[in-house]
DNA sequence: CGGGTAATTGAACTTTTTCAACGCGCGTGG
DNA sequence: CCACGCGCGTTGAAAAAGTTCAATTACCCG
């Protein structure tokens, strides 16, 4: 199933977000058929019970966690390829909707193949590993550098193409980072301005001297 | 070996940091004989071997990445009981050090008994969730939600005591919530002048009114 | 082509950082 | 025993960064 063939279904985006970094699970042959979920609606919500893995076929994946005044943080996107749904305990305490129309696959852990329960940990170490990523940027990048590591980090999901395609919001992009909106934006209009990026409509982003992105997320 | 065995090192915080809410990770007779790391002192270092896990019998690790330019986030402290050293790849890229004097214990991972192997995946998972309360944190929360939430994680770390001490430095625990330690201490003393803490000595922590601190934390 | 959502921009404001000064506690050496 | 220095912590004032609120513009989709 592909989004191509849903009616109705802009493609615009849904084709494009390859990840070539990810190694499949296993097999394709052996995975289930992508379930379709609607740009926005839910995959699994805080409070429902652990154990299912996912897998994204096509699309886009926000996973976010919500502090009871209703601020949003964005542990993570996930791209064609990844897995996500590691959770410790027996409760989820996050929520997984789909930014744009994908197509999921479910995986089912417990039952699994002996085979897969060995990839297990290091796909969680690889979770881990992103979230440490993640925790640094947070705690010690300004805005300018956030924008600048979330821009190459969307290039290295994609392919490292200079072009790439952002399926999420601003407000996403926000939530991710840590900022708002409107400091997403400023940051991104800065960086048109020097020439360092190119805006291509709303999703579209050329990125015109990598290097100077680099310097700037300064690792 | 105990610090209060060691001549010359000050005991007066070593033995006080026990943690009740970490199950050893098999019986204490199976595990190796601390080694003892003064103050200060590493334990291992970005760009080492990854491989070995680490238990703490006595005292506080920290463990943290460097930016280029020298700035510091410390992705963890690791109180007795605890058990760090995952990481994904072949080579660390993080450090580790004692905040006090501490007792280390080493065990191997690969060569280890299987018993241990099917641990690393649940103790992964842990890690991974408090990787993500973190992120919680330093995105979405202020600075005096953060001192908050910080205080009820050390209170709950030593066994929700009303008293509770601070191995760490100022500078640390800044370098935890991704704040100045001049923003550290004014919350702080913030947290003083309204009665919810009192400050006895450096270290020393009296928790006075704690449906205030976790009405801060606003979880 | 027109409507609505998302994004951008500006200006005032708030929070946090930065820079600088000061104080406290403690150990050392005169 | 006391003075001194040193590391760590606190406090104040000014600056910077980011947020908030409000208004405007751009883009996509029918």
């Amino acid at each position: 199933m592909l989004a191509s063939e849903i009616p109705g279904v802009s493609t615009a985006h849904g084709h494009k977000f390859r990840n070539p970094n990810v190694a499949a699970v296993r097999p394709e042959r052996d995975l289930p058929a992508p379930v379709f979920f609607r740009a926005g609606s839910e995959i699994y919500a805080e409070g429902d019970a652990c154990g299912k893995l996912y897998r994204v076929a096509f699309g886009c994946v926000r996973v976010y966690r919500l502090l009871s005044d209703g601020r949003r943080q964005i542990s993570a996107f996930h791209l064609p390829g990844e897995v996500f749904g590691f959770e410790a305990g027996k409760e989820r305490r996050f929520f997984a909707e789909a930014v744009c129309d994908s197509g999921i696959q479910i995986l089912s852990t417990g039952s699994g193949s002996e085979e897969m329960a060995n990839e297990l940990l290091p796909m969680a170490l690889q979770c881990l590993l992103r979230a440490e990523d993640h925790l640094m940027m947070l705690g010690r990048q300004n805005a300018m550098e956030r924008i600048a590591s979330f821009l190459l980090e969307m290039a290295e999901q994609q392919g490292e193409q200079s072009h790439i395609e952002l399926p999420m919001t601003r407000s996403d992009i926000a939530d991710y980072l840590g900022l708002t909106i409107e400091t997403v934006s400023r940051a991104f209009s800065t960086l048109k301005r020097r020439g360092v990026i190119r805006l291509t409509g709303l999703r579209g982003v050329d990125i015109v001297q990598r290097q100077a992105l680099t310097a700037m997320a300064c690792h």
